[in-house]
RNA sequence: GGUGGAGUGGCCGAGAGGCGAGGCAGCGGCCUGCAAAGCCGCGUACACGGGUUCAAAUCCCGUCUCCACCUCCA
């Protein structure tokens, strides 16, 4: 089986064939670490998390996931500037909030983080490069500014595919000392109002770099000057990767292979930002609703559609996953976690779908067709058909980053699990009295514990194996 | 103006010529002391107007609406 993704720049859908066999190599742009992450800027993280997680334990590829921090721009340097913090600090900050939100999401770390400001000579040796071979040049007037000449480079424009012409040029953009206002800045030149701490020496003069020559300087780096896959969100395409394309191509490289890009988080059907207040900071989201339920929902549309998000979406996520999650405990009851083990056999709608550019919404489908199936197994009694079947969901969800029994989420958090043990020695106290009380048909009794327990957050359900209890989630809404 | 994407049942969300993905909500049933959970059953949906075809949500032509990008953007 062979796994097919849409590449942007050709516009088709086609087979992966790596580089290096058995090696893949992703770049995926990070965020500019300006302000603390919302749903819609975590969304590319578990996008490409899911496609790592298939290309390791899918296909058995041995996968190197680059993602950057963009840890210096003019939004950072403005908002230094108005408060009065350093440009470094408000950045690390925001990196500091951004990576917790990440890992909270169950979002693998990636390989290595490089972030801009600590490969400026990489970045000067690439502009170098552009500049001899005659796509580049530093501002006639003296800023220290270095443009690309997007006029030399006959392709400019491929991946978006649009014509210099019929693109408008930034009203914002300087035109002095530009050949063409739609020449972007490699380099930008060191100004008098910006800190000392926010300019580095370069044979051009001091400055920091434009927003688009650390993702090829970075991607060189550490994937080489031909690589797998380039990720990131759709309204990267443009100027980003078409900038970073230029750049890496005009220079001799051959850059990616292959170019993936996420849809967005929309809210009232337009895209979630803060600049229109719509947007929902990931820790605010985390500290109502669980992050498997945040992870869930991020994951279940297609990396490249739109996620919508209403009020009920979490809930609904969240009662997805409780479904999953409740089968788990009854069919593994033993097991307050569970990872694969490696030796489960995925099914074959499962594979198929995920090869086919990513289709996770044919994944869960099939994922809940094997809950129901195991759900079946559990109601006549075969409980080691169930216990099977558990184990084929634990390594599907698994490969979407959505395994409920994860110890990722924090269930295996020795104080939380002490916890647990603590709480379970007395609600079992309170299901042994209701247990009693039942058996001899005092029902008053019965569910006026039951109602105690329900009051205190305490769900308790009646099976054939005796009563369970678990932690009433439904009162996350 | 240029470029790209989208419109699917009460909601979310797949599919891309022929058997109604899946989830959530709802209704009926089984199970239960009653519940809960689970299981079974219940839907004739594809923006609109034409056309092609034995057959169209899917292909073609036209129209409408929405969203995004065009050098700050996940």
């Amino acid at each position: 089986m062979t796994l097919r993704l849409q590449d942007s720049l050709t516009g088709e859908q086609r087979d992966f064939v790596p580089v290096t066999p058995g090696k893949v190599g992703i770049y995926i742009c990070g965020l500019t670490t300006q302000a603390p992450p919302h749903l819609g800027h975590v969304r590319f993280a578990v996008a490409f998390d899911v496609l790592r997680r298939w290309l390791t334990r899918g296909h058995g590829y041995d996968v190197t996931l680059i993602r950057n921090v963009t840890d210096i721009d003019d939004k950072i340097l403005a908002k230094s500037a108005e408060s009065g913090e350093p440009w470094y600090a408000v950045s690390y900050r925001n990196e500091v909030e951004t990576a917790k939100a990440l890992a909270d999401l169950g979002v693998l770390p990636p390989t290595y983080e490089p972030r801009a400001t600590g490969h400026i000579p990489e970045m000067v040796a690439l502009m170098e490069t552009i500049i001899e071979k005659g796509h580049a040049y530093p501002a006639a007037d003296g800023s220290g500014d270095v443009y690309f000449d997007v006029r030399s480079w006959p392709t400019y424009g491929a991946l978006t595919k649009q014509k210099i012409d019929d693109m408008t040029a930034a009203e914002d953009a300087d035109p002095r000392g530009k050949r063409d206002p739609r020449d972007f800045a490699l380099w930008k030149g060191h100004k008098v109002d910006e800190p000392a701490t926010a300019s580095w020496p370069t044979p051009f003069g001091p400055g920091r770099p434009g927003w688009h020559l650390e993702c090829s300087a970075m991607a060189r780096k550490y994937l080489g000057d031909t690589f797998d896959i380039h990720g990131g969100g759709v309204d990267l395409r443009f100027p980003h990767h078409e900038n970073e394309l230029a750049q890496s191509t005009s220079a001799g490289l051959g850059f990616a292979n292959y170019w993936l890009h996420n849809g967005w988080v929309t809210m009232g059907g337009e895209k979630m930002s803060k600049s229109l207040g719509n947007s929902l900071r990931v820790s605010t989201v985390l500290a109502e609703h669980r992050p498997v339920v945040v992870r869930y929902y991020l994951t279940a549309a297609h990396y490249r559609s739109m996620i919508e998000y209403q009020e009920t979406s979490l809930a609904e996520a969240a009662a997805a996953v409780e479904r999953i999650e409740g089968f788990l405990h009854r069919a593994l009851p033993d097991l307050t976690t569970a990872l694969p083990t490696g030796e489960e056999e995925l099914p074959e709608d499962f594979t198929e779908s995920l090869d086919d550019d990513l289709g996770v919404s044919g994944a869960l489908a099939v994922i809940h067709e094997t809950v129901r199936a195991g759900n079946t197994a559990l109601d006549e009694g075969d409980i080691e058909d169930a216990a099977g079947l558990a184990r084929v969901v634990v390594a599907m969800t698994d490969v979407l980053g959505i395994n409920p029994l994860d110890p990722v989420w924090g269930a295996a958090d020795p104080g939380n699990a002490d916890a647990m043990t603590a709480l379970d020695a007395l609600v079992q106290e309170r299901i042994h009295a209701r247990t009693k009380a039942r058996a001899a048909r005092d029902y008053a009794t019965a569910d006026a514990i039951r109602d105690e327990l329900t009051a205190a957050g305490i769900a308790v359900e009646d099976t054939a194996a005796g009563a369970r209890w678990s932690l009433n989630r439904k009162s996350e809404n």
